[in-house]
DNA sequence: CTTGACCTTCCAGTGACTGGAAGCCCTATG
DNA sequence: CATAGGGCTTCCAGTCACTGGAAGGTCAAG
């Protein structure tokens, strides 16, 4: 299978799955050619990894989830330790955009929006 | 002023100012030995650009902006504007993340998370 | 005179791609 | 059989907003 079938099959752009190999998450065969040859195991590898990275997980929990998929001895708690690690981080982001949001919010709606100068969302900017 | 006194009070890194610096933000004077003097202007528009970046607008918003604030014949709808546009950014992502919150929470909850290789969290990567 | 804190520039690296150039390979059509 | 196109290859550079570190100049205190 070609890389532009797999990119379809893993909704991923076939540029990202060559960069995936030069990191090392994937290593497909070469055809004589020197195109890439890739087997089904490939194909759902690459689409485990689409819907870790489409959940957020960084490319080093995508690798560490992956060993950990393809380690049958693995237990179960260590997966869900990276993934919990995650869930924090991504609960603290929406705490920080939460408070942008909110102060964002409030300076649009007290802004007039016309064409004169005056703008409390620069004065807010300039004074705190 | 040096650049160390200058940070603290705008609280970035020194770093951060040379690189504002280098990127045209703005443009302190020198002193014979080659130090930057920044005055009491720089420091207002370092403590501007501390508090826009704190609201998440990118450099390039935070230029407009800039120059909005010093553009005494603005309008007022063009800061709003820039406001209202980032705002809308904001609420997208924060809506992005707060799916795959949901997703993983509910992954963390269903997994044991024991030192059984049994792990709904992988399953769910593997099947979608 | 030396120490140490501060300042300077420049180069490289981060994360996860993405764009583009230059060139090979394969298939279909005239 | 030549060619046109699409797909494939590698490699280099750029993104964003810094950040780290090396190598070296400057300044105030002891």
């Amino acid at each position: 299978m070609n890389i532009g079938e797999v990119a379809e099959r893993a909704g991923l752009p076939a540029k990202t799955i060559r960069y995936y190999e030069d990191i090392g998450l994937v290593r497909p065969a070469r055809d004589s050619n020197g195109y890439r040859a890739f087997i089904e195991q490939d194909v759902h590898k690459l689409i485990f990894l689409a819907r870790a990275r489409a959940l957020g997980f960084s490319i080093e929990e995508c690798r560490a989830l992956l060993a950990l998929w393809e380690d049958r001895a693995r237990a179960s708690a260590d997966v869900r330790a990276i993934a919990k690690d995650h869930l924090a981080r991504i609960e603290e982001k929406i705490a920080d955009l939460e408070a942008m949001r909110d102060t964002l919010s409030d300076l649009v709606r007290s802004c007039a929006g016309d064409d004169r100068p005056d703008c409390p969302i620069l004065t807010s900017l300039a004074q705190g």
